[in-house]
DNA sequence: GGATATTACTTCGCTGGCGAACTATTCGCC
DNA sequence: GGCGAATAGTTCGCCAGCGAAGTAATATCC
């Protein structure tokens, strides 16, 4: 249709054949690849632009969702472990890395001494808007394979899957990550 | 413009305002964010069929990037590796448990004795069958979402970018998992 | 043909994350 | 108002994966 083949083509030509007994269609193979592979490669940009900051995946991945959440930059250990797809016990481990490095604060709650309320600090914000910063720009260039019209249509399309998978009461649609 | 809000609008709406500094445009953040939203839906239900047939998340994937190369079944530990963008180290560990689960076997190449051959056995691949069919429901189920014609433009769309970040030079652009 | 480099894989020490058990606090209810 | 259940967070033991060093075989070059 387009120019070349990218590496789903070949990959969904070649099997092809394989998927005989396995109930399979390959737009959807096709479209479920491309999502993966696309996400890799954010995933790939994101961590040169960490490294460039000096911080650690799941330093950046941690302050990120503190800084999305309704409440940006304050949050209870729990509520953010839910928001990053992470146990409660991983978190207390990313907060102690945070905490260590002054980029978080961990205070008592006043009213009830089992909540515990992490607050980001001014070079944790700082340090966080540098790595938003060089991430977006990969971002940019690769979504801007697009024209402002594609752009619109596949965010259109995007919706309406994730609609899918956000109305489906399984329990699949719990959080995820951003 | 259809029907209701997902996850990723409330997300952009609440960060308009705060992205004043970082270079930023909705259009981007949006599509990036709900391919990331849509790769970890697939994840989790993928996490959902590799618990019915009893099969780790690593086990899977390296059961499954070694029958979709381009020698189904076969392969070095170290092309293996580059594949599923792991170390060596970590390659040998995952081999070490999936041989001793009798899902592949280990061989010495005769001709360079440094060599070792990795091929699947019959349970392996009887395994990984059954959690590539169930994996592959709601894959389908989520992406029927849209209809023939949608689906073959998203297909399209998704194929531009993925063919800006192959066609793309740097080292970002290296191998990816699927 | 023998020293040196390279290649292929494994071993080692360490780290992030998980589930389960534990501690401390507050809620609910009679 | 006091006892059992629930809630919030941390500690503990374990596992997968990483980078670096190690081992063994092969390639290269004078």
């Amino acid at each position: 249709m387009t120019e070349g083949e990218d590496w789903t083509d070949r990959h969904v030509a070649r099997w092809r054949d394989h998927w005989i007994d396995v109930a399979f269609e390959d737009d959807v193979e096709a479209i479920v690849v491309r999502i993966g592979r696309l996400k890799q490669y954010f995933k790939l940009t994101t961590q040169q632009a960490l490294v460039e900051v000096g911080l650690q995946d799941f330093e950046y991945d941690t302050l990120h969702h503190l800084m999305i959440r309704d409440t940006p930059g304050l949050a209870s250990p729990s509520a953010l472990a839910a928001d990053l797809g992470i146990s409660n016990a991983g978190m207390t481990g990313r907060l102690d890395a945070l905490e260590n490095a002054g980029w978080i604060q961990r205070s008592a709650d006043a009213d009830d001494r089992r909540r515990v309320s992490i607050e980001i600090t001014r070079s944790g914000a700082a340090i966080w808007r540098r790595a938003m910063d060089l991430r977006g720009r990969t971002e940019h260039e690769i979504v801007h394979a697009l024209d402002d019209e594609e752009r619109a249509t596949l965010a259109a399309l995007l919706k309406k899957m994730t609609l899918a998978t956000e109305t489906d009461s399984s329990s699949a649609s719990r959080d995820v990550s951003g």
